[in-house]
DNA sequence: CCCGAAGATGTTATAGAGTAACATCAAATG
DNA sequence: CATTTGATGTTACTCTATAACATCTTCGGG
């Protein structure tokens, strides 16, 4: 009956997405899982994430429609996602305090939250000090 | 030469969000305006939609990939967004400090925040009484 | 041992969101 | 008038996500 334990195609998933130094996308999961199960679905894919990121592994990246794993170190609860524009990498600020704040004032006006999703996009240090500052900011 | 101001289209996108309860989907304003427009395709809503959040008439809603209407009222940055999981509705919640909080939180760690998305999922005062606490958080 | 329930997984197909590429039109300018 | 430049129209497509249904597996009860 209890069957919510991870398989070795979450476990592998998981490892992509670790690996990466970008989000990925589902289907850039899709395209790297075709390698050893070449007839795999998106829907397997999506069951797998849906899977890991109720166990707390990975978050979704609402603003990319993409998908990062967390680092082991961070408790289960979604963080606070710095998304570089330019170079594209996610990372991830424990900041309790923030999502505190942003949960209280929600609050304030009567409502009950339930799950916070805060995305900040710019720049990290790397890419601002790098380039010069005419940028693209996509979606 | 000049011509980034808001057409008779841009407008009517614009009513068609303010006098809805709940974040219109592109493809729900692409059907809205078909009734006046029979030959409109999605491109020319998402045209319309990016003149109307550069104005600051309108903000996306990046965990629903919808859009609604900015009160009037508000300064035209974007806002905090308290998403009802159960009836739809979104509140903009006017916390210019909650949101300098968060992208305070990201430039301590050494990012050039530019563009903070800030979206809170649960339930509104009214469907949090009503109902059992029995729900979907649909993503 | 067999059967049936219940969940997991496979498979097919399609809905929904967003954009690329190119044609056409309209206004301004010299 | 000819040209340029930006706006809009049009077609077609890519990418994201899920619905619907088939199949398999596991396990408990008869």
């Amino acid at each position: 009956m209890a069957a919510n334990l991870l398989n070795a195609r979450d476990m592998a998933l998981h490892a992509c997405l670790c690996a990466a130094s970008r989000p990925l996308s589902a289907y850039d999961l899709l395209d790297a899982r075709r390698a050893a199960e070449p007839r795999i679905a998106p829907t397997a894919i999506y069951r797998s994430l849906t899977k890991l990121e109720k166990a707390g592994l990975v978050q979704r990246v609402a603003t990319l429609n993409a998908w990062i794993a967390r680092p082991p170190k961070l408790p289960a609860e979604p963080s606070v996602l710095a998304i570089c524009d330019s170079c594209g990498a996610v990372e991830q600020v424990a900041e309790a305090g923030v999502i505190q704040a942003v949960t209280d004032a929600v609050t304030r006006s009567g409502f009950h939250p339930n799950r916070p999703v805060i995305e900040v996009h710019g720049h990290c240090t790397r890419c601002e000090s790098e380039t010069d500052p005419i940028r693209s900011a996509p979606r």
